[in-house]
DNA sequence: AGACTATCTTGCCGCTGGCAAGATTGCACT
DNA sequence: AGTGCAATCTTGCCAGCGGCAAGATAGTCT
């Protein structure tokens, strides 16, 4: 066989994200281990401190590549909608898409909080749901309530707190329920 | 000395509880470790399984005095205030004055989701906040819409994602914020 | 007093994260 | 084409962790 995996691997930064997004939908972030990642990804566990510094590191760039993601989502739902409503359905979604990161992102003990690419990406985020520093305090305040009501939607869709009534399309729900906002004044 | 720590300790189980609060507070809830938490209490780390059978089961009683406690601060608030909005503010109180409670309460990966007695605690903290079954879609629509913004809210200000623009005091934030949303129909 | 049970400890195991040292490889420069 | 160098990955090691088994201690009931 001629993949008889060599030594140096080409590209396992990147497969080293993927292993951990995809041990911690298994496991959840708490359990998941650096080693068990790297079994995933066919190295040997300090191959990933190598490239991360140590489990805080790599969390931290599943993170960052969370707020990427995310801000993406947003943007495109944006652009094709043109809808307050949507970035909103599109965040919830991205939440129930994208568990790993978005348990991640939210979960400040496991990061490494002074990583400066991790800031930016918050910051950028940050632009995205409540406006940049200059909106006037009216728009901001709109956006913390937007976004806390599809972020709490998301967290208590994916930690079972809802009634099951609701029915199981967490974008339905998010329609019905983001309804009860007031829509925010242009 | 005299109190020169007996073989039974005579309270153990509170004492752990509490420990194990402080714990999390001070390195999070994935960080925190049984033997640490026994180290706390002055016991050997066996002593804590004794009582919760595994990390599982003592992070799941956390999580279920939690739930009341989080329920009688609910209904203390509503009682005093026969405000909705009061109510809101009491949860977002809650969450940054029980920060351990809080995160374990939802972090169901770390719980033993099938415990009888939490699953009893999330059933009446659910009727609390959005009604019992019997109740109409409208009304619970709009519980599960207050109850998404004030612990979106709750959440994002734990892990420091509020614009510093909107000051510092949680409790007014959420009367600024959950202004936003439309009052529910009685 | 003696038996029984609840409570707590000690000793042990495999797993984990991180460090130090060494092996292997690609790349730059000659 | 070869050679030095830096990047990448491995092995070996350590203390700390969670959980189990066995044993020690103490309160309770008769």
């Amino acid at each position: 066989m001629s993949r008889a995996r060599p030594y140096h691997h080409g590209d396992l930064r990147p497969a080293l994200l993927r292993a951990a997004a995809d041990t911690i939908d298994d496991v959840g972030a708490a359990a998941m281990s650096v080693r068990e990642v790297a079994r995933r990804a066919g190295v040997s566990h300090t191959a990933a401190t190598y490239h991360f510094g140590d489990k805080a590191g790599l969390l931290t760039a599943l993170a960052v590549e969370g707020y990427r993601l995310l801000g993406e989502a947003l943007a495109a739902a944006q652009r094709e909608h043109q809808s307050f409503l949507e970035v909103g359905v599109a965040y919830v979604r991205f939440a129930v898409t994208h568990r790993a990161h978005f348990e991640v992102m939210f979960q400040p003990a496991l990061l490494r909080a002074d990583d400066p690419s991790l800031q930016d990406a918050k910051r950028r985020t940050a632009v995205l749901l409540y406006g940049s520093a200059e909106a006037d305090e009216q728009q901001t305040v709109a956006g913390v309530a937007a976004w806390s009501l599809v972020h709490g939607l998301a967290t208590l869709w994916l930690n079972g707190n809802l009634p099951p009534r609701l029915g199981d399309d967490p974008a339905a729900i998010t329609r019905v329920v983001a309804a009860r906002l007031r829509v925010p004044r242009r």
